[in-house]
DNA sequence: CAGTCGTGGGG
DNA sequence: TCCCCAAGACT
């Protein structure tokens, strides 16, 4: 049996540790955009773009979102489609349909006023008690945890906490550390400076502790188990799903597109006409023309396939065989189908699996 | 709780 | 190439 030491938050130097994080904090911290000042409609916009999102890529998107959307009243009278359009690429698109569904219940119900209550914060769509921490404590200096993965790996190595931090139910450990932790004099650059400290220095598998400005505060240092902390069990592999698309043309040289439905994977973005098919089958030409005709309801022909397009999603692959067709016709008016223009289809939100079609198709195409 | 929900980068 | 991951939330 190992020997290990646990929960040594009551030997914590508090005082101490606050004071050396937060000078680190002041002297190191990076400089984001949504640093700039403390508006808590930003604050909320970078907190939902940052959830399981790398800082680098939220950059330039944080900078299009906040031109384009600049207000909770702006955001509130967006079409959807827009702000689809400004996530395309981001992915998890959840994230912006609900934010939008909350600042408009924010520019209603509280008059466009983000409220700084942990009750009233936490029942907007989206906000779980990550981002509901995250932002009363940097938008309104409330001294409430924001227990992030960072966080919970720090403090895992600081406070020598073996339980799995991929359990949901780990995270109140964690909340009622900070909460013994967090300093009431600024808890905004506290929670942020855990942050950065896990981005920057505590990081997953080579931890900086030579750097560490808190290392002296650290049981993982000292007992040398930096390296197997945090705890976290692993995920099961995904599955893989064979899929045909269609890139179809009529003889005005438009493009048939499709919305996919509004729940459930990338819903309500639009997509090339794509269907399941049956590896067991030999998915030749005249199969793929029923398996399109019957789906959307067009007659259509299929000239040849074009490609194969892979692409890997958090818990599932799609394999895609992409086909080059001609629409003879539409059967009926859908809403969910559209015929577009090369110039048109730019303005609607693609997953990037079918902006690799499309390009695919242009390039084909010379 | 366990599965769903994206994408691109790095070891 | 493969796998893990990165400032989580929802069902």
């Amino acid at each position: 049996m190992k020997e290990i030491s646990q929960n040594t938050i009551e030997s914590v130097d508090i005082n101490g540790f606050q004071d050396d994080l937060l000078r680190w904090f002041e002297a190191e911290q990076r400089d984001l955009p949504w640093r700039k000042d403390k508006d808590p409609y930003k604050v909320w916009v970078s907190e939902i773009m940052l959830q399981q999102t790398r800082v680098d890529t939220v950059i330039p998107y944080f900078h299009r979102f906040i031109e384009q959307f600049p207000t909770i009243k702006d955001l509130s009278e967006a079409d959807e489609e827009k702000v689809l359009k400004a996530w395309e690429g981001l992915g998890y698109y959840s994230r912006a349909r609900n934010l939008q569904a909350a600042v408009r219940e924010v520019h209603e119900k509280y008059g466009g006023r983000v409220p700084d209550t942990p009750k009233e914060i936490s029942s907007l769509k989206g906000v779980g008690p990550y981002t509901a921490g995250a932002i009363l404590s940097i938008a309104y200096g409330i001294p409430e945890p924001a227990v992030d993965g960072n966080v919970m790996r720090v403090l895992s190595r600081i406070l020598s906490i073996w339980d799995d931090i991929a359990k949901p139910s780990s995270r109140k450990i964690f909340e009622s550390s900070v909460r013994k932790l967090i300093s009431h004099e600024n808890p905004s650059y506290f929670n942020q400076a855990l942050m950065e400290l896990g981005a920057l220095i505590c990081t997953p598998t080579s931890p900086s502790c030579l750097l560490c400005p808190v290392r002296e505060h650290c049981t993982a240092f000292y007992e040398g188990t930096q390296h197997e902390l945090p705890v976290k069990t692993k995920t099961k592999k995904q599955r893989n799903v064979q899929l045909a698309a269609a890139v179809l043309i009529d003889d005005h040289e438009r493009i048939l597109i499709h919305k996919r439905p509004g729940k459930g994977l990338l819903a309500n973005l639009w997509e090339f006409p794509m269907a399941e098919i049956n590896i067991a089958y030999v998915s030749d030409k005249d199969q793929m023309k029923d398996v399109f005709s019957t789906q959307f309801g067009a007659k259509v022909e299929i000239q040849e396939m074009t490609g194969q397009i892979e692409h890997v999603f958090s818990h599932l692959t799609w394999n895609i065989n992409v086909y080059k067709g001609k629409i003879i016709k539409l059967e009926k008016e859908k809403s969910d189908l559209k015929l577009v223009s090369l110039e048109e289809i730019k303005e609607f939100p693609f997953p990037v699996s079918h902006q690799k079609i499309w390009k695919q198709y242009l390039d084909s195409r010379g």
